[in-house]
DNA sequence: CTGTTAGCGCGTTCAC
DNA sequence: GTGAACGCGCTAACAG
């Protein structure tokens, strides 16, 4: 393995002068400059990583901890993020903090140890309610997930409106009896909670809500009791995220209900599966590459400009209207 | 950021001691041992990973490079990857190839570049072709795609045994003119493809193979010529992979066919989709989080025995017969 | 514009 | 059982 030195002797410059091509500064003359890249050519030489981290204390690796990486939502902006960091020679570390606090903290520790760059963070409702920027040694950006009174760089969906506006399309189409469910161990889906309830209000409707852990599994066990002992059923269902319409949907099945002639039914997360299904589902659509694309772009330029003035950008979901949320006639 | 030295003035010792009881090294008296916990806790110490990776020259990072992590399958081997190493307090590079040759090298000169302490891989066709071990300096383990010429630790399916038995359940059911659509550009679609061709000279029948690249939007678009060209129509499509065969599903919307009624169909990965929508898909579903899971402990194990034999996990996928495969009574 | 040199923080001899 | 000292390969500060 050729280190810095070889690469010096054989272009007959010294180390710094070599070093100084490599990280392409100014104050090398072409000659030198062409010498050098000849030698690292000639040589075979790479850079070793951890010397150069020991050295100047940076790093060209970015932290991504997701909430749940199964969720396609997730694989959608860790893909954005991916194609943004290849673009840019990034490394990305993808971690899966599986909705699980301590997981989440592990994680963080591990890209304090790490010494990366900047992390892209989808907290947990616990690590939002204390998260404080100046509580890590690196830049953060949230995704998905974060509130108002939470002073931190941020891409999230304007939840609030996007679930007012699907439940009302819900009131509009004439149910009465309208529940939700919803995630409530994190902001997103307390958010949309809001919006539910707001929504409600405003046409004088009363609430119910099912709070469940944001799995396809516990969606399904759920809304299978919920389905059984609910007497009179509602009108209609709203999920909060594309999971939980996703085992809502087994569950009506394995009770043997049908949509939307025995309930209506309205979710997020503009999943292929919820337009094949017969009938489709109305569902919001969440520009989930655009905020992954969104939330790398803040984390560069927050690492470029740490002192910058902090910024969120809110993306507002689209409203697709299916079969699954009218009566038919 | 307190360094070794410090710990060691702390508890009144040397940095050798210090370092000795981290690593978990004997020739450590109980009290020293004790005495440097109680100092790492006080000053809230962390080993500093680059000069440790520096001094060491070992990491304990993996990579993992999978070809599509749009792929519900890749993002289940990813879990399970993610699992495992975080129960052995590994880290994980996630990377995402894209099928893209130049892209997959990139990622493997960087794991090279990190020092990482083994790679799991889905190779592209050209990759495989010329993988030999030997060429990398670290252990690696392909997944889901391999061939019997190539030596390597490898976890895969049995795809020419799936294929064929998918493929002779369709003859079974009836099913004369049988189309394939296959990625082409990987070992695990030839290899379906093997499988296809097999039962099909089984049953004296012949062949109306179709490859594409294996995405959802390629395949749909395909799919929409193909069934606008070819007529008479086949008796039935088998896709090769869970994405294939959702691009399928669509185009039979977009033109208007019905399965299993105007075509038949069955493909491969037990994506939920595929028994909600109605009638349901007969597939072969993978064993996905095992996959991934051998796949790591298969690179822990040869990590530890560099000069082990070569071990191959061969698994068996299971074929789930639902209604889009018979013609209906 | 170029070269010399001092560490970055740790692991690991080798003495004691 | 313990400590002193060297060097992993590189960057950055400084001298020329």
């Amino acid at each position: 393995m050729a280190r810095i030195q070889d690469v010096a002797k054989h272009a007959g410059v010294s180390v710094a002068s070599v070093s100084r091509v490599l990280a392409g500064l100014p104050g090398v003359s072409d000659t030198t400059r062409e010498r050098v890249m000849r030698s690292v050519d000639a040589l075979g030489y790479r850079p070793d990583l951890a010397a150069r981290r020991l050295r100047s204390r940076r790093t060209d690796t970015l932290g991504l901890i997701v909430s749940d990486i199964r969720n396609p939502f997730f694989m959608e902006v860790s893909r954005a993020v991916e194609d943004v960091a290849y673009a840019n020679r990034l490394r990305v570390m993808l971690c899966n903090a599986d909705e699980d606090p301590d997981k989440e903290s592990f994680y963080l520790e591990m890209m304090r140890d790490e010494n990366v760059a900047g992390v892209i963070l989808s907290p947990t409702l616990p690590m939002l309610a204390r998260y404080k920027s100046a509580d890590y040694p690196f830049p953060m950006v949230l995704v998905d997930r974060c509130n108002s009174t939470v002073e931190a760089d941020a891409v999230v969906l304007d939840n609030v409106d996007a679930a007012m506006r699907l439940t009302r399309h819900l009131i509009e189409a004439g149910q009465r009896k309208i529940a939700f469910f919803y995630g409530a161990g994190s902001a997103t889906g307390q958010q949309r909670h809001d919006g539910y309830l707001a929504a409600l209000a405003g046409a004088g409707l009363s609430p119910i809500a099912q709070a469940l852990r944001p799995t396809v599994e516990e969606a399904r066990v759920v809304a299978r009791n919920f389905l059984e002992r609910q007497k009179p059923l509602p009108d209609a269902i709203v999920a909060s995220s594309g999971l939980i319409l996703l085992g809502l949907v087994e569950a009506l099945r394995d009770v043997g209900l049908r949509y939307p002639d025995d309930i209506a039914l309205a979710g997020f997360d503009d999943m292929p599966w919820t337009r094949l299904v017969t009938p489709a589902i109305t569902v919001v659509a969440q520009p989930t590459y655009e905020m992954g694309r969104a939330a790398i772009e803040l984390l560069r330029a927050r690492i470029q400009q740490p002192e910058q003035v902090v910024r969120r950008v809110v993306l507002r979901g689209e409203l697709i209207v299916r079969e699954s949320s009218s009566p038919r006639k």
